[in-house]
DNA sequence: AATAGGTGTCATGAT
DNA sequence: AGATCATGACACCTA
């Protein structure tokens, strides 16, 4: 992913970019990568067109038709038995062509398979590349027998003759070969019989030939599977080179996922966990086989399990909006709708499918925090399922067939996913009620450590961004997407109300439009009839940076997106009130309390005051006496006693006390000094 | 019925 | 420029 964005930044040539990947042994819709970058609205629309449903878009789209999140439960549905010969390419094909939406799902195929060769080894992991490469060659040569018209949307290379070939492909019988490591070159003969050969058989007699052929060269791989590890390296160079000539050649390469499914069918041994083991040493040897074989030094790896996501993590997003006209329906939209109201089942093969992907390790936190982003998150999230799920060749085969449905409408949508399943239990997102940010808090943190296995970096909160989490924001709505509880879509038979039939309740509060629900408040109530896809606390909560992308990707009317701002701005003003309210009475309580010191503190000054009045008033009282007990002592020089009336005592700086005429004491302070003098003198 | 307190909302200015 | 915050004012609800 790293390396398309680079390279997708760079407007990196078209013929370099289609080198480089056909290198890696994966085939990529360079059309699609190559093409300037959608609007966001339109994004996940064309990328519908472009690539298909994705089984990301299954697993998590929270579409109410499908019966909303949660989906877990069974594989497939009750009391169906697993049609081998379905396939998930062509149930896709049929699907999308019953809705006149031209559609070629191989760039996820290829990348599944590029991985599962990354994976091979005596597991039989080889086998998915003979199965890679022999299936594309049927896919793509049909392809390359109609091309479209140069640089349109892949769509315009779609081709019948491949979709006719995923229709009729015959069963293939499952599971003969305990150790079929060394399909892989069996089927690299069928390969090379397809690239080669005229095809001017029929596609039925085609497919049947192949499937003896890889009979009988799985029975004669029994024999000698020690030899498949030390082939298995060659082959993979083979392969590769194989490619890359053709490539080089004009020959595209692409594949089935029947023949994916077809061999992991036969194979009940063949599970995830033996993936996850094997993986890094033979990734390190195909990476290391590719570079031999090239001069461009590209991690293979990295860049094909990010492509894989390319495609389902644009289509991660829940499409829980709405058709601005429903009568005006693009073939798009059908085709929106089509994916989003398709069998929640199908969320399994997504998951495992997903499975394949190289193990986290390959993840660096950089590298997830550069693509932190739904689309990450939506790989972390798959990625659980490879940890904790075993993988079930045969539940694959099982959720794609669809017997008695052509358009895959018409499924039981109670059915759910086991792996969807144990992910939301572990979560805590509940089917019902709005999921507020408490609860994403809990779950979406709580997801991500535990889908990547500690790999994730640890978020900041990831909802409450007005405590700076936003750096977590990627933490940030982008991934709520995949935890959403979207209430709003529980009741897809709710009419959908218009723009006259919506009645603006004025300033009420608490106005219930519908009688049915009063535990909704009027925003509440008023996203629920508009069939807004998230909670007003989402809305109001979310960060500006999600909530603005958040209005351009999804397909809202004008309505919609009216009215969602007035619940962020209402609520953020609710909560700013509530804010300013409770500062006003912690202000106000400040305040009383601050009375209430000063009152205390006036007191105690006041008592303070007061004994130092009543001090004062001893100490006047002791003077007075002493000056009586000196007056009555002294006498003038004619041996009278002095009168304290016409006399008062003065105590000078230095301590000594003098006998002043009263009449000077009031005299002045400037005189002071004269004065005692003078009593200085007289006392001498 | 009147009233006080609580709450949501709007308008407006500040950041 | 737009988003957000703070706050006064108003209307409504409830006890």
């Amino acid at each position: 992913m790293k390396l398309l964005k680079q390279w997708w930044s760079t407007g990196g040539g078209l013929l370099h970019l289609t080198m480089l990947l056909s290198l890696a042994g994966l085939r990529v819709d360079l059309d699609l990568y190559l093409l300037p970058p959608p609007p966001p609205t339109l994004l996940r629309d064309e990328l519908l067109l472009l690539g298909g449903p994705t089984r990301s878009a299954y697993a998590l789209s929270p579409f109410p038709a499908s019966g909303g999140w949660g989906r877990a439960g069974r594989l497939h549905p009750k009391g169906r038995e697993p049609d081998p010969t379905a396939s998930l390419e062509g149930h896709l094909l049929r699907e999308v062509r019953a809705l006149g939406v031209p559609f070629i799902p191989h760039t996820r195929v290829d990348a599944w398979l590029v991985h599962s060769v990354a994976a091979g080894d005596a597991t039989g992991a080889h086998g998915l590349l003979g199965a890679a490469a022999s299936s594309g060659a049927g896919v793509d040569g049909g392809s390359q027998a109609a091309p479209g018209g140069g640089g349109g949307p892949r769509a315009g290379r779609s081709s019948p003759l491949a979709a006719e070939e995923e229709e009729k492909a015959p069963a293939e019988p499952t599971a003969q070969v305990p150790d079929a490591g060394g399909r892989a070159s069996q089927e690299n003969e069928v390969l090379r019989e397809k690239c080669e050969g005229v095809d001017d058989r029929s596609e039925q007699e085609k497919n049947e030939e192949r499937v003896s052929g890889q009979k009988e060269k799985l029975q004669e791989n029994n024999g000698d599977g020690n030899k498949v590890a030390d082939k298995s390296e060659w082959e993979v160079e083979k392969t590769t080179e194989s490619r890359n000539e053709r490539h080089l050649n004009g020959t595209d390469i692409s594949f089935s996922l029947e023949d994916l499914f077809q061999l992991l069918s036969s194979q009940p041994d063949y599970s995830v966990e033996n993936i996850s083991e094997d993986f890094p040493p033979v990734l390190g040897s195909i990476s290391d086989g590719m570079n031999s074989s090239t001069y461009y030094n590209v991690n293979f790896t990295q860049a094909i399990s990010h492509d894989v996501n390319l495609h389902e993590a644009m289509l991660l997003y829940p499409n829980t909006t709405f058709r601005r006209d429903p009568v005006a329906r693009t073939s798009q939209e059908q085709f929106l709708q089509w994916n989003f109201h398709s069998n929640p089942e199908r969320t399994l093969p997504e998951t495992n499918i997903t499975g394949f992907l190289p193990p986290v390790e390959h993840l660096t936190s950089q590298d997830l925090l550069y693509d932190l982003d739904a689309n990450i998150f939506d790989e972390i999230n798959l990625l659980s399922f490879v940890t904790e799920e075993s993988f079930d060749p045969m539940e694959i085969s099982q959720l794609f067939e669809e017997p008695e449905s052509d358009s895959g409408l018409s499924l039981n949508s109670s059915h759910h996913s086991t792996s969807i399943t144990k992910c939301n239990s572990s979560h805590s997102v509940s089917d019902e009620g709005a999921v507020g940010y408490s609860n994403l808090d809990s779950l979406s943190h709580h997801d991500l450590e535990g889908a990547v296995g500690g790999y994730y970096p640890e978020p900041s909160k990831v909802c409450h961004m007005d405590q700076g989490n936003e750096t977590g924001l990627h933490g940030d709505l982008t991934f709520q997407h995949i935890l959403h509880n979207h209430t709003y879509h529980t009741q897809p038979d709710e009419p959908e109300p218009t723009s006259e039939s919506f009645s603006w309740p004025g300033k009420s509060q608490k106005v219930y439009l519908n009688d049915t629900d009063k535990s909704l408040s009027r925003d509440e109530q008023r996203a629920k009839d508009l069939h807004i896809p998230f909670s007003v606390d989402e809305i109001v909560r979310m960060p500006v940076d999600s909530f603005n992308s958040m209005l351009s990707r999804y397909y809202l009317t004008d309505l919609q997106v009216s009215l969602i701002r007035d619940i962020r701005r209402r609520g953020k003003n609710k909560v700013a009130a509530q804010n300013c309210r409770k500062r006003k009475l912690d202000m106000i309580l400040n305040l009383e309390d601050d009375v209430c010191n000063l009152q205390a503190k006036k007191e105690t000054l006041k008592r303070e005051q007061a004994q130092c009045n009543k001090a004062i008033n001893i100490m006047k009282q002791k003077l007075q006496d002493l000056c009586h007990d000196v007056f009555s002592r002294l006498k003038d020089d004619e041996g009278r006693p002095v009168n304290p009336s016409q006399y008062a005592l003065e105590c000078s700086h230095d301590g000594t006390f003098l006998i002043v005429p009263k009449e000077l004491v009031t005299s002045g302070h400037k005189k002071e000094g004269q004065k005692g003098k003078r009593k200085g003198e007289r006392r001498n």
